[in-house]
DNA sequence: ATGAAAGCGCTAACAG
DNA sequence: CTGTTAGCGCTTTCAT
């Protein structure tokens, strides 16, 4: 069954002469730590020991073994090692999918990661369409105590905290708790952007929110609404609906707006996936952007500087904000007293989705 | 040690009236199939039956370890379910790094694997800064034959082949052979990017390439040169140089060209990053592009879109390769007979980072 | 300095 | 229909 090094040359005599086939031979299967130790006539457990560096082993016994597990191209199971040691210097980043926004804080995430001995394992569930809450419980669930040592959630609704497993969370639903968690000003942002519209001369101005049960959706409208009334200007509550943080489900919200008689004039989409849905609907209803309507979103995910007209967003640092929570997970496990929660700055972003209402 | 559903009420009695903190009681620690069994008062083999659905357990046992997995939030161990069965309905997509590149794979492998039953598993060796080659190796040995039931590698240098485990390589720098790959059309691109700035009337056109045991980069060199001689313009070796793909690699590389008296008027940087360095590198040294300097990258990541000015470039179809390369792995792990190289066109996106000579 | 043996959480024969 | 048993690949006492 395993492999001996020593037949090797056997099996290849029977193979045929392609070098894809003789790389097959040689590592015609995974090769496990038995094998390491027979062909280095040593026990597992000896092997175990070099691999992870312990005391205890005759210098030549590490060589000999080191040798085999390179000549092998022996590599550890993460699987079996993480299953038995309960400690893999693997981190965590656990998402509903791989879209922008998620996809942005893994690239910070990812440089934050480099020099810190650990390695990133991003994990989906594939239950991306709106389908299925709970998937980071499932999926917390899945990979905690074993594979991994620590997790970064991206915009969980519910978190669960596992004892003696550290979890930071991102954008969390919930709002910040005893939970650590990075987000970024989701009020202060939301203002910003009314008040650019507001300054263009709009007042009918319509918010397709995330969902109710969205924390930074519900602050993004609660900004909207302050924007406006520090402003004197009255929300028109038609104006003002849900629509999901999807291309998809944004898209019919937007229809109803702006097929409206009395339609408004600029929209503030609660994240740049319902603004660039927004500009997509307009556009199929004969409208153009800005002329016809004004749109500003929120995140600045890089998307939102690939479409047409460029949009005008609201730029929350993704990248950084993945670093920090990468940081911040990483001082956790180490069990270094700080700050569980970090908050970070919003910016306008100005490009080409709004203009200024004439007199 | 094992958590009783029954303590739940008597905890939360204690805490405060925030949700989370009941939810914290309720799970104080990994559960595990044995718990569930205990509680459920069956054998653990019991509960492993239903969990996979497996024939030969009475329905009421069934409904009565269910309703205990649910109550107790449990959730099958990745690592140890796929040390034993060797079928984890995940799949592996290994990178380097988490970078603009693989990123934009990522988002679209994330939509392909919808419906299709498997989840999605992104791991990064966090070896990205160009440092230890072999990273997918090491990769694929530590995660293949447990955890993941196939893999996407991204621009890997060297594959093995592991019996029964399949793999499908995304722009490999070995060029297409028995491995199943993913391309685009790399020597056409780069024929696309240099008529283009020849058709601007520039001449003296420097290409900062890639790294020479990369068949992509050695494809889009021969695309330039190619494109070059078919114009009937001579290419000026001193102006053709090594950038390595990367931000940093790239700027000293473009210093070095861009401070040569007799200097470029265009430059085709091999990918994005190179490009996006060179007109960094451009800007420093008091350059203005396009006016003083015109340049054109190749992959057309989102950021290319972002810099100033917009980058003009040759698109690969990033997302959609990620697709394919997604649905290529499913199938073969189905065992379906189909065609196992898949190259997808280029195109040329104008942007603002090119200009036409003046006669 | 080395190895035998137990066990991490799970699945798969096999017995009952 | 259910439980007992063995073992996936590894780490870790504990003997030798």
């Amino acid at each position: 069954m395993s492999i001996g090094v020593d037949n090797v040359f056997d099996s290849a005599a029977e193979g045929r002469d392609l070098p894809s086939i003789i790389i097959n031979v040689a590592f015609p299967q995974r090769v496990n730590m038995s094998d390491v130790a027979r062909a280095a006539g040593v026990s597992v457990a000896t092997v175990s020991k070099v691999v992870n560096g312990r005391y205890g082993v005759a210098r030549a016994t590490i060589e000999r073994v080191q040798q085999v597990i390179h000549q092998l191209g022996y590599e550890a199971s993460l699987g079996a090692q993480s299953l038995r040691s309960h400690r893999t210097n693997v981190l965590g980043i656990l998402v509903a999918e791989f879209e922008p926004f998620s996809t942005e804080l893994l690239k910070g995430a990812s440089t934050a990661v480099a020099g810190t001995g650990y390695q990133l394992l991003a994990y989906s569930s594939g239950d991306g369409a709106g389908t299925a809450v709970g998937w980071e419980r499932r999926s917390l669930a899945r990979l905690s105590g074993t594979l991994i040592d620590g997790a970064v959630i991206v915009t969980p609704t519910v978190v669960e905290t596992k004892q003696g497993f550290h979890v930071v969370a991102v954008d969390p639903h919930t709002g910040p708790s005893g939970l650590p968690t990075v987000d970024s000003d989701n009020f202060a942002g939301a203002v910003l952007a009314t008040n650019h519209l507001l300054s263009l001369g709009h007042r009918r101005i319509g918010h397709i929110s995330g969902r109710p049960d969205l924390e930074s959706s519900r602050l993004r409208e609660a900004g909207f609404r302050q924007a406006m009334a520090d402003a004197g200007v009255a929300v028109d509550e038609r104006l003002v609906r849900v629509g999901g943080f999807r291309i998809e489900s944004a898209a019919g919200t937007a229809g109803e707006l702006l097929a409206r008689a009395d339609r408004p004039t600029a929209v503030f989409a609660g994240n740049d996936l319902s603004a660039i849905s927004t500009m997509n609907v307009a556009r199929e209803m004969g409208l153009t952007v800005p002329d016809d309507l004004s749109v500003i979103g929120f995140d600045n995910i890089p998307e939102s500087a690939l479409v047409n007209p460029p949009l005008t967003t609201i730029m929350q640092p993704l990248q950084q904000m993945g670093a920090e929570a990468l940081r911040l997970l990483v001082d956790l496990i180490a069990g270094a007293e700080r700050d569980i929660h970090i908050r970070l700055p919003t910016e306008l972003v100005i490009r080409a989705s709004c203009r200024a209402l004439p007199d």
